[in-house]
DNA sequence: GACCAGGCACATC
DNA sequence: GATGTGCATGGT
């Protein structure tokens, strides 16, 4: 059997183990595909548990809508995601993508998601402070289109698994992953949300990851 | 009190 | 192209 065959085999089955051994995540926990997209720039080299208190704090302001948020000031939204840390630098970064969106969308998530997967890549990618992760998330979990999804996470258990280096970059994790998994967005909804559980459980300060539920390769 | 968390941009070489 | 640094809170 070929390497690529191999592989994909592989990747189904820890795949089939994780769900086996976790089960549905639901995943993203949010209410609409803006609040994905906010989560998704507050949870950047952040603890969930910190983005859900600046969530709520967005919320209850009523700012979780892009036609609020852009009426908002810098100086507000930094004060209500501060829980979430960075919070000048993330304030930024939500006003970068509301102005982006009524720029050149009118202000219309609906109207930024009829545009074909790549093109939507390169225009997420475009705004100051959404990179290859973010993008992911965005595309994936707010707009469902199939982008698989590579964080710490991800290069820490499969790099692990010899898959890779754990220094290995962003697109080169990303194709291995899509060039030998089916294009489904349903599929890499759950698989990274599984990924993240699993990361969050049993790869933490586990040096070689002894216990992972999914190990199939001894390396 | 160190170390980490569902990154990213920017400076410098 | 690779490497280093600032950004900041809250939990372990």
């Amino acid at each position: 059997m070929n390497t690529a065959k191999a592989n994909k085999n592989i990747l189904i089955d820890m795949f089939d183990r994780l769900y086996s051994f976790y089960g549905p995540q639901d995943w993203w926990p949010a209410e609409t595909p803006f609040e994905v997209i906010v989560g998704a720039i507050l949870t950047q080299n952040t603890a969930w548990a910190n983005v859900e208190k600046a969530i709520m704090n967005l919320k209850k302001a009523d700012l979780l809508s892009p036609r609020a948020l852009k009426a908002a000031s810098q100086k507000t939204i930094a004060r209500l995601i501060k829980p979430a840390g960075y919070y000048n630098v993330k304030s930024k970064r939500l006003k970068n993508f509301v102005n982006f969106l009524f720029l050149k969308y009118r202000g219309s998530l609906s109207k930024l998601s009829s545009l074909k997967t790549w093109e939507l890549r390169k225009e997420l990618l475009s705004v100051n402070g959404i990179g290859p992760e973010t993008c992911d998330s965005v595309l994936l979990y707010a707009l469902e289109k199939p982008a698989f999804v590579i964080d710490a996470y991800t290069k820490r258990i499969f790099s692990r698994h010899g898959f890779f280096e754990e220094d290995a970059g962003y697109e080169e994790v990303r194709n291995f992953f899509m060039e030998q998994l089916p294009l489904n967005k349903d599929l890499y909804n759950e698989y990274h949300a599984l990924i993240v559980r699993l990361g969050k459980e049993h790869c933490r300060k586990i040096p070689k990851c002894k216990d992972c539920p999914i190990i199939y390769l001894k390396k």
